[in-house]
DNA sequence: CAAATTCACTTACTATTTGTAACTAATTAT
DNA sequence: ATAATTAGTTACAAATAGTAAGTGAATTTG
């Protein structure tokens, strides 16, 4: 029952992209730097689950949290050289989503 | 604070390949048809999870479960023309892995 | 100037999902 | 007869996700 020949960097990378919430943090951020009540707002998320994804992320080098000391803070999200070359994966899927899901079973889940 | 015009078809894409094990599975699945048990020796997951996937997978018409009436029954799991063409999706996984990610992090992992 | 709102979170709690282990039933090999 | 393999299922504990409310600093509204 030991298992096999399955490429650790591959595993590591298929961890990250299928935890829940990831890809569509990232691909939100794909348009551009935002701040938090942004992708918030953009996405059925909660603050307490986006607030760990962005933890996670920017402890995966993906994404990267900058501080603006302006008048009222500014702290805005983006992605990082790693976190911008996930953008193929991002389109693959956005494209397989267009050709495979029907707008039924799309809907159901709404 | 409602959502907004995340195409609901992508999400559900994005639903389906972000959830744990569905990516493996079918890079697994992707060198040919495969029984339960070589599935599950290639991957460190239970019999609970992967039975549980497979029903996932198959309800989604990406997997295809075909029984072998043989003299000891065989089952084996294929890919769909549906779960077919998630390949380049798992293709684009394993690049950036294989860019972004260093030896010594997916070691860390196991 | 007091009250409400916004931003970026955190805390507390519940529900769902995972992981672990043991079990089943049919067949087959030793 | 005993042990092993296949394709699962059941029972239960641990981890993760979801919901709701709270926090504190600053900012706008009445």
């Amino acid at each position: 029952m030991e298992q096999s020949e399955l490429c650790p960097r591959f595993q590591k990378g298929m961890d990250i992209i299928s935890k829940r919430w990831t890809g569509l943090i990232i691909y939100q951020l794909l348009s551009g730097p935002q701040r938090f009540c942004a992708v918030q707002s953009a996405l059925p998320i909660s603050g307490r689950l986006l607030s760990e994804r962005f933890k996670d992320l920017q402890f995966e080098g993906i994404v990267d949290r900058h501080v603006y000391p302006e008048i009222p803070v500014r702290i805005e999200y983006s992605l990082t050289e790693k976190g911008r070359a996930l953008e193929p994966v991002i389109r693959e899927i956005e494209a397989w989503s267009r050709n495979w899901i029907e707008k039924e079973e799309a809907a159901e889940e709404c």
